[in-house]
DNA sequence: AAGTGGTCTAGACCACGTT
DNA sequence: ACGTGGTCTAGACCACTTC
C-alpha cells in the first residue's frame, strides 16, 4: 500500500472546500504544489483532481489553474437499464406483449430528426411490457431496418426490441428526454390507467455513427419514478 | 504527442467490439497483452479500459478479466445546475417570488426522511421561479437551519434558496427522484395551469454528511422537459 | 498459488491558454 | 513566452478473486 492515495487526496479536497480553506471560485495550488505537500507523484494529484473536475467540484483548466467552482453545477449519473431487469430488480415477474408491429413508410416528423431517406421505411412496434402481469410501461418504437441490421428476422415475441437492439447493435450515442404528458386513449387503454392522467414519459434516440437506430416514447404509469443519486 | 493515446485505445477497442471481432460477455485480452499489442504502456491501456468500464461498456474484474458487456446499462449524467442558469441559458430574464416563509415544526414524514430528532423546527418556503414574466418552476421547499447555518438571516429575496444553498452549504450528496404528477390545486394557481395537469417533478433530498440540509419538490409546468446524451 | 486489474512513482514531453 | 494541466512511460508493489 502506498502511503498516499489519490482517494485519500479527494477526502483533504473535499474537507478543505466544505471548510473554507479553499473559498468557492478561489484558486487552489497547482499540482506540482500539492504534489510536494502531500508527498506523492504528480500524477496521483492529477488522477484526485481529474475525477473531481468530473463531478463539477472543482474546474480546471491549462494555464488558469483548478478552481472551487463558485456555483456548483451538480452532475447525477443515471443508469438506464433495459426494462426485464428493471422490473426483475424489483422481484417481479417480466413478461411483455407486442401490440402492433407494422412496417411503414417514415412520419414526416421522425425523417428530419432521424436524417433519413424521404422515401425511407421504418419498423413501428407497440410493446406492453409487464411485471406480475400488471401494465408497467408502454413502449412506442419506431426502428430503421437499414442500421438496425436483422430486426425483421429477430424473435420479438421472446426478446424486447429493446434489449434485442441493446444487445445486436453498437450504439454511439442518443438523446434523452424526460418530462410529463397526459395519458392518450392509447395510453390509457394499454396501461389500464385513465386518459388524461399523468404519465411520466422517456423519449430517446439513439445512433450509430451518424444514422439513427431507433426513436422510441416510453411511457410510465402513475406511481413510477426513477431514481438516482448526487 | 506521444505515438499512442487512451482515446485511440478506447475507439479500437469500440470498433472490435462493433465488429464483434470481441462479442458480447466474452473476454478481451489482459493489460499486458494490449500494451504490447499496442505497444504502449500498461497505464495506458488501463486508462482507456476504466473509462470504458465507467460508462458500462464493458466490465472489469480483478484476475477474472475484462469483458464486453452481455447487456450493457448505458449510463446518462444529468446536470443539474442553479434554476437561475437554467433560465438564463435559454435567454429568458430570470426573476423569482417568494411566496411563503415560514419556521414550522418539522412534518412527521420529514422527521424520518430527514433523520431528525421529533422537536426539530424547519424553515418552509414557497417560491416561484419566473422565465420573462412567466412562471417556470414552482418550489416547495423545506430547509433544516440546524444544518444550513445562516439560512435564518439570508436575504432569499434577492438570491433564491436554492442558489444560497449551493453557494454556503458543502453538500456531500442526495436522493433525487423524477416522476410525473397531476397539478395539485396549489400548483395550479403557482404555475396558472389547469388542476390536474401532468407536471414534471423533481424531489431532491440532500445531505451534508449525515445531516439532511433540505428537501425540495420542483414542480415543472407543461412543456417542460429535461434533456441529456449518452 | 497464481493471475489480473488497481494504483503509485519519478520523470518526461506536450497542448493549450493566458499573459 | 511561459505556466498549468494533460498524457505517456517503465517499472513496481499490492489487492482481490478465482483456481
Amino acid at each position: 500500500m502506498s502511503r498516499v492515495t489519490y482517494r485519500a487526496i479527494q477526502q483533504e479536497v473535499l474537507a478543505r472546500i466544505r471548510r473554507k480553506t479553499w473559498q468557492p471560485g478561489a484558486l487552489i495550488p497547482t499540482e506540482a504544489a500539492l504534489a510536494a505537500e502531500f508527498g506523492c507523484a504528480r500524477a496521483t494529484i492529477n488522477r484526485a483532481l481529474r475525477e473531481l473536475a468530473e463531478t463539477g467540484i472543482i474546474e480546471r483548466r491549462r494555464k488558469a489553474g483548478t478552481r472551487v467552482s463558485a456555483t456548483p453545477v451538480r452532475k447525477a449519473t443515471l443508469e438506464i437499464p433495459v426494462t426485464r431487469l428493471e422490473v426483475e430488480a424489483r422481484g417481479a415477474t417480466y413478461r411483455h406483449k407486442v401490440l402492433e408491429r407494422r412496417e411503414i413508410p417514415a412520419p414526416a416528423h421522425l425523417i428530419a430528426r432521424m436524417n433519413l431517406a424521404a422515401n425511407a421505411r421504418l419498423l413501428h412496434l407497440k410493446t406492453l411490457h409487464l411485471a406480475d402481469a400488471h401494465p408497467f410501461l408502454f413502449e412506442d418504437r419506431f426502428i430503421n431496418p437499414l442500421t438496425a441490421t436483422g430486426i425483421k428476422d429477430a424473435p420479438l415475441e421472446s426478446i424486447s426490441a429493446n434489449e434485442w437492439l441493446v444487445r445486436n447493435i453498437p450504439i454511439s450515442g442518443g438523446d434523452i428526454t424526460f418530462l410529463a404528458e397526459p395519458a392518450t386513449p392509447e395510453d390509457a387503454a394499454a396501461l389500464d390507467v385513465a386518459t388524461g392522467c399523468a404519465l411520466f414519459i422517456i423519449n430517446r434516440l439513439t445512433w450509430a455513427g451518424i444514422e439513427a437506430v431507433t426513436q422510441v416514447r416510453l411511457a410510465y404509469p402513475p406511481g413510477y419514478a426513477m431514481t438516482t443519486k448526487i
